[in-house]
RNA sequence: GCCGAAGUGGUGAAAUGGCAGACACACGGGACUUAAAAUCCCGAGAAGGAAACUUCGUGCGGGUUCGAGUCCCGCCUUCGGCACCA
């Protein structure tokens, strides 16, 4: 009697309620066991809801983890909410609804959504970081850095969104805008915390030699992070007791410096401001450069503009010649020491300047024609007019340079790195309160630890404000407050933390959620950590995952956590595209809602599309179709069951075909090569359909292999075959033998010069002895080198022979 | 400009240096049906040929090799990231 047709509505309802009756993904603290610990970005609860983007990483992950645990590992995969933010205040604002209000509806909503896909989440371990219980600990981490020193205010320019009304930090400022709402960016100059990363250059970068994160991610934190190495040393300015600073990563061209350039910022203007003949010139130029964006003065403005400083020359302190000074906005103030010496011969950006300006061009390293382009080349290349350094090559010349500088002591070696310290205060109500007071006698006291969670207060009015003061500041009743030191009358600090600190440290808390003395529980922190996998989108790259690495650091350092590194291994998902090809957004009107699809052909269907539509880590335009072909194979599936017979082993015509497909689906589920895993799942199912029938022990091992990808319908069709326990409690991922992989006969292509000419059917243990006088024996063979010569006789087991004959 | 990834049928894509196009989508044909849908079976890179088969074919040009989508050299294009960082 045939089955029931395949009701995935009912079957997936089904299912995921007894995952959540029976707690069957919860993970355990049973230490004995080996542990596996999974994780995903966990979202932001936009007002958007789930888009299809999630699905992809969340069922990666998903497969991995249930693949591990029928496995017999201990897994971990939980979920939780990013929900401090500026979308949702933004929100708020607009719908005149709290922002708790709307975070609470969104995250039911996106909650609902996840569990209608069947993810195999712990939900006893959810976490919010909006959650006074949660965010407690995100305070309690900023008093440590407070504490250590890494946290500090000061004033300082910073990216300010003119729409969002916010400071940014460095890396939320792409060309020029605002990454999230695509606002011009000006800089400010205002008080604000700011976070030590900088400290961590090192260990950021050392760290990622013990990681196995992609190689993409490496390199691109390298590249943020921008460790050069160089030297710095001084430049006495003529007639003053003054020196002049610079960094530079070619102290070997120090015979060619001709000129040097001061950042418009730098503080010797306004020291020698009477000295200046050309103050008033030099002035106007400093405004000119105050005014201009990050954006223009990078993109728009590459050509070189500058003004020198009459009245102020510096001397090479190698050659003795006198240099003029000039002061350009092409040198940044915020890198070195906002003072470069130039050497038009040999860089870019100098000579470029010193076409403009005249200045002279030196050629100190031999090998181009410098007055025709700059030659930068340090490979092969030897030094010439140089003094000391004449016939050296540029390494060696550098460590002689260095060598004498220090000698001298004119400078010292000296390592640079282009990350900046992380602007860590916005002036916005949505976020965590930074736990400290001002006071009129102390100064800025934290809080104690007993009195986290400083809650954020109640209020109808956050709104941001012009002024660039956080809406907090207006809150009398909260701002005045009393001095945890003295007693005496204080104000609260009125900053909040930005988004990207409760998500720097939500991975430990999934750990040991509900804890409310620590962080964690030592024991359960050492057993779970490092994460051992996590997937996330490479835009998250030089942020989240930066600066989370760093927090970790800094925790390890404190003995609070007991790994360096806090993610063993990253990986990256590519995003899904519109079925145009382009990025899904609402203007374009290509968004695909995964309720829609699940609704027209259920979840397991929609994961088996997202994982097959193409290689997971490149980008992929969406299918209605392709992902209704993924429901015509489960329901292929599905039917397996009316043609099912009682053997629990596998036939034998099918035996090398099983073994190759769980030794395939296994290794690929891996690497992440999901596409093909599933190829091999649905040839194994055209397989069975041709035989005509199939085992139980053949059905039960395609439900197990499939049962990451698409667990409901596998649950059901393991309990139709009389289980009576769940897939996840009562499978074990199958073995296969590699033996058995291998079939008795193979066909072997014949190739003529390279030329396929033949197939021929071959015993598989065919050795290279025995190759060439089976193959020559054969008529076909034969035919095809009749009245030639044969030079050369190729044989690759199991593939072909290449026959070379003229 | 620098760093990284990628260019393969009508489409999404497979392929440890070893039979290019697995697996799907779309398409065409057949079976079943009064009919349609669903399902099952078959076909299919291009050109030529009635067919057996032949030639060409993985962005372009070279090279290494018995053999190259894959390795090397030189280009072109696209997409990501970084970019006046001395």
């Amino acid at each position: 009697m045939p089955n029931a047709p395949y009701d995935y509505t009912a079957i997936e309802k089904k299912w995921q309620e007894v995952w959540e009756r029976e707690k069957t993904f919860a993970a355990s603290d049973d230490f004995s066991k080996p542990k596996f610990y999974t994780l995903i970005e966990f979202p932001y609860p936009s007002g958007a809801g789930l888009h299809v983007g999630h699905p992809r990483s969340n069922t990666a992950m998903d497969i991995i983890g249930r693949k591990k645990r029928l496995q017999g590992y201990n897994v971990l995969f939980p979920i939780g909410w990013d929900a401090f933010g500026l979308p949702t205040e933004n929100y708020a604002i607009k719908n005149h609804i709290h922002p708790a209000v709307v975070t609470r509806e969104n995250i039911d909503h996106f909650r609902q959504q996840l569990k209608m896909l069947g993810f195999a989440f712990d939900w006893d371990r959810e976490v919010d970081t909006t959650d006074p219980a949660y965010y407690k600990w995100t305070q309690w981490i900023f008093l440590k850095l407070l504490e250590k020193g890494l946290a500090y205010k000061t004033e300082m320019p910073i990216n300010w969104c003119t729409g969002c009304k916010v400071g940014l930090a460095n890396e939320e400022v792409v060309g020029g805008v605002c990454e999230r709402c695509g606002s011009e960016v000006v800089r400010k100059v205002k008080s604000q915390w700011m976070l030590r990363i900088t400290e961590y250059a090192q260990k950021l970068l050392d760290g990622l030699d013990d990681v196995d994160f992609i190689e993409k991610v490496k390199s691109q934190q390298r590249n943020w992070i921008g460790r050069s190495e160089g030297a710095e040393l001084d430049f006495e300015v003529k007639g003053l007791d003054e020196k002049l600073r610079v960094y530079t990563t070619r102290p070997d061209t120090l015979y060619g410096a001709t000129y040097m350039v001061v950042s418009p910022e730098h503080p010797i203007i306004e020291k020698y401001k009477d000295r200046i003949e050309n103050i008033d010139q030099v002035r106007a130029y400093q405004r000119e450069a105050a005014k201009k964006s990050d954006f223009e003065r990078t993109e728009l403005n590459k050509e070189k503009t500058g003004v020198r400083l009459m009245g102020i020359t510096a001397i090479n302190p190698v050659n003795g010649r006198e240099i003029p000074v000039w002061v350009s906005d092409y040198v940044l103030v915020s890198y070195g020491t906002g003072a470069i010496m130039a050497v038009p011969a040999h860089d870019e950006r100098d000579w470029e300047f010193a076409k403009k300006f005249g200045l002279p061009i030196v050629e100190v390293v031999s090998g181009g024609d410098v007055e025709k382009e700059p030659y930068t080349d340090i490979a092969d290349g030897v030094l010439v007019n140089s003094g000391i350094l004449d016939g050296l090559n540029v390494a060696k010349a550098k460590q002689r340079m260095i060598d004498y500088l220090v000698e001298k002591g004119i400078g010292e070696r000296k390592v640079n790195f282009k990350l900046r310290d992380w602007v860590f205060s916005r002036q916005r109500y949505w976020g965590e309160p930074i736990p400290v007071v001002w006071c009129e006698h102390c100064g800025c006291v934290p809080l104690s630890e007993d009195q986290l969670p400083l809650s954020l207060p109640d209020t109808d009015h956050y709104m941001p404000t012009d002024n660039g003061e956080s809406p907090l500041a207006a809150m009398e009743d909260w701002v005045n407050t009393t001095c945890p030191k003295c007693g005496g009358p204080a104000k609260r600090e009125t900053d909040t933390m930005p988004q990207w600190a409760g998500s720097s440290w939500y991975f430990l808390r999934y750990i040991d959620p509900h804890n409310d003395s620590c962080i964690g529980d030592a024991e359960k922190l050492k057993y779970w950590l490092p994460v051992d996998w996590y997937n996330g989108g490479m835009e998250h790259t030089t942020l989240h995952l930066l600066y989370s690495r760093f927090w970790h650091k800094f925790l390890y350092e404190i003995g609070v956590v007991p790994t360096k590194e806090p993610y063993q291994k990253r990986t990256s998902h590519g995003m899904i595209l519109g079925a145009n090809g382009e990025k899904m957004s609402k203007s374009r009107g290509n968004v695909i809602n995964p309720d829609k699809v699940v609704e027209e052909i259920g979840a397991d269907s929609f994961r088996l599309y997202e994982m097959f539509m193409g290689a997971f880590d490149q980008a992929i335009p969406w299918s209605t179709n392709g992902a209704r072909g993924c429901k015509r194979f489960l329901d292929r599936v599905w039917r397996l069951m009316d043609m099912v017979t009682d053997d629990q082993g596998y036939s034998d015509g099918l035996m090398a075909e099983m073994h190759m497909t769980i030794k395939k689906v296994t290794e690929d589920y891996d690497s992440m090569k999901f596409n093909t895993a599933i190829a091999a799942m649905m040839s194994l199912v055209n397989s069975f359909y041709a035989a005509g029938s199939v085992t139980r022990g053949e059905l039960e091992t395609l439900l197990v292999l499939l049962n990451p990808v698409a667990p409901h319908i596998t649950e059901e069709m393991w309990q139709r075959l009389g289980h009576a326990q769940s897939i996840a409690v009562s499978a074990a991922w199958p073995e296969y033998d590699e033996e058995k992989t291998k079939k008795d006969e193979v066909e072997i292509a014949v190739q003529i010069c390279g030329k396929v000419r033949a197939r021929l059917m071959t015993p598989a243990t065919l050795t290279p002895g025995e190759a060439e006088a089976f193959f020559m024996a054969r008529p076909e063979v034969k035919r095809l080198i009749e009245g030639k010569t044969v030079k050369k006789f190729v044989f690759i087991p199991g593939r072909l022979v290449n026959i070379v004959a003229v």
